[in-house]
DNA sequence: TTTTGGTTTAACTATTTGGTTAAAATTAAC
DNA sequence: GTTAATTTTAACCAAATAGTTAAACCAAAA
C-alpha cells in the first residue's frame, strides 16, 4: 500500500472539520473527500471507513491538547497559578482549533465511554489533581468545595463559550464576530481572575 | 383530520428523548416510533416530516424553561440575588428534562440562525439583562466586567455540567451515577455561591 | 349493531449513504 | 522517455432513510 503523506494529512484536518460541524451522524465521507479536494475512494484507501477515520481524528485532536494542559498541573504551582496558566493555554489551543469542543459534545452524545477511556489513556490524571486541589484547600489558600467543582467550574468556563459561539455572538453581540473574538481573547485573562477571585483566600493580616 | 391528544403528547416526549440523545441527523423516526409504540406512518400522519416534529419539539423544550428564567431578572432584586434563583431553577428545569443541553448543542451546530431566532422570539431581553447588571456594576455592588462576560459565565455553570455528564461520571467520580447526582444538586446553591463571591463588592465599613 | 375515530399494515418509493473495484489516468521520480 | 507511485473514474452494491398510500383493522361512541 502507497500513501503520500500530504493527502493523509488532508483528508485528516478535513476530516477534523467536517466531523466537529456535523457529528459523526451527520458529517459525509463525500463531504469530507469534497473539501479535501479528492474523491471518497482515496478516501477509503486511506482510511478504510468512516469509523477508522473517526477515531484517528479523535486521537490527533486530544494530542494536540493534552501534553500542554498536563503541564499546567505539573508542577508545584499553587492551584491558582495553575489555573491561570491553564486556562490561557486551554483557551488558546481551542482558538487555534475550535472544532475541538463541537467533537467532545457529540462524541459525548453518541459514544460517552469511548471518550472517558480516550481521557483516561492520556497522560492526565484526575486524581493527582483533586489532591493538588484538597491540599491547598487544607493550607487555607483556597475556600473549602469539592474538588470535583472546581474542576468542573474551570472547564466550564473555557469550553462553553466556544460551543455556544453562535448563541453568544447572536444573542449578546448584535452578531458581531470581532467582539466576539475579543471577548474570546479577554477569556484567556478573565476567566482566571473571576474563578480565582471565588476561591483564593487571602492570606490575613497578621 | 383527527387526532388523539395523548397519542400526540406521546410522539413528542419521545421525540424529545430522541432528539436530545442523537441530534437531528443522528436520530432516526423509526426510533421515535418504536420508542412511542407507534408505527411510522402515524408520526408522518401526526407531524408531517422529521424537520416539522423537530421545530415542535424545540420550540416546546424553549417554552419549559424561558418563562421560568424571565422571572428571575423581571424583579427589582440585585443582580446577586437574581443569580441564586436563576442558578437554581435552570439547574432543577433540566434536571427534569435533561435532554435539553443536548438539544441546543446539536442546533447549534447544524442550524445556529434558527436557534438564535427561537430565543429570540421568547421574552427573554438580553439588552435589558445587560443593563441590569451594568447599574449594579455602576452602584458599586459588582466588580467590573463586561455584563457579556458575566451571561456567558452563569450560562456556562449551568449548562456545561449536563452536557458533560459522562465524562463528569466517567473522570471525575468512578462512575458513580448517585455522586453525579448528588454533584449537580449540590450545584443549585454552590454555582450562585462561586459567581456571587467572584462578582459581589461587599458594603464597605464605615 | 352501526358509525365514527384513530391506528396499523404492507408494500412501496426515491434518495442517500458508506463502501467497493479494477482499469484508466495523472503525477512524480529517475 | 520509462517506470513507479498515486489518484481518479465510473460503475456499482447493499443497506438505510424519510416519506407515501390505500385498505384493513381495532376501539370507542352512539
Amino acid at each position: 500500500m502507497k500513501y503520500n503523506k500530504d493527502t493523509s494529512e488532508k483528508i485528516l484536518e478535513n476530516a477534523f472539520e467536517e466531523f466537529g460541524e456535523n457529528g459523526y451522524s451527520g458529517a459525509r465521507m463525500q463531504s469530507i473527500a469534497d473539501r479535501a479536494g479528492i474523491n471518497k475512494a482515496l478516501l477509503h484507501y486511506y482510511y478504510r471507513s468512516k469509523d477508522a477515520l473517526f477515531e484517528i481524528v479523535m486521537k490527533k485532536a486530544f494530542q494536540l491538547m493534552v501534553p500542554r494542559l498536563m503541564k499546567t498541573f505539573d508542577s508545584d504551582d499553587s492551584v491558582c497559578d495553575s489555573i491561570e496558566k491553564f486556562v490561557e493555554i486551554y483557551i488558546e489551543t481551542i482558538m487555534k482549533h475550535p472544532q475541538i469542543p463541537g467533537f467532545v459534545i457529540h462524541e459525548i452524545s453518541t459514544k460517552p465511554d469511548r471518550l472517558v477511556r480516550l481521557i483516561q489513556s492520556t497522560e492526565i490524571n484526575f486524581d493527582l489533581l483533586k489532591q493538588k486541589i484538597q491540599n491547598d484547600m487544607d493550607e487555607g489558600k483556597l475556600v473549602k468545595m469539592a474538588p470535583e467543582q472546581l474542576i468542573v467550574n474551570v472547564m466550564a468556563l473555557c469550553v462553553f463559550p466556544f460551543m455556544a459561539k453562535p448563541l453568544v455572538t447572536g444573542l449578546l453581540l448584535d452578531g458581531d464576530k470581532k467582539a466576539y473574538k475579543q471577548l474570546i481573547e479577554d477569556r484567556k485573562t478573565e476567566v482566571a481572575s473571576f474563578i480565582i477571585r471565588s476561591i483564593k483566600i487571602e492570606e490575613s493580616k497578621s
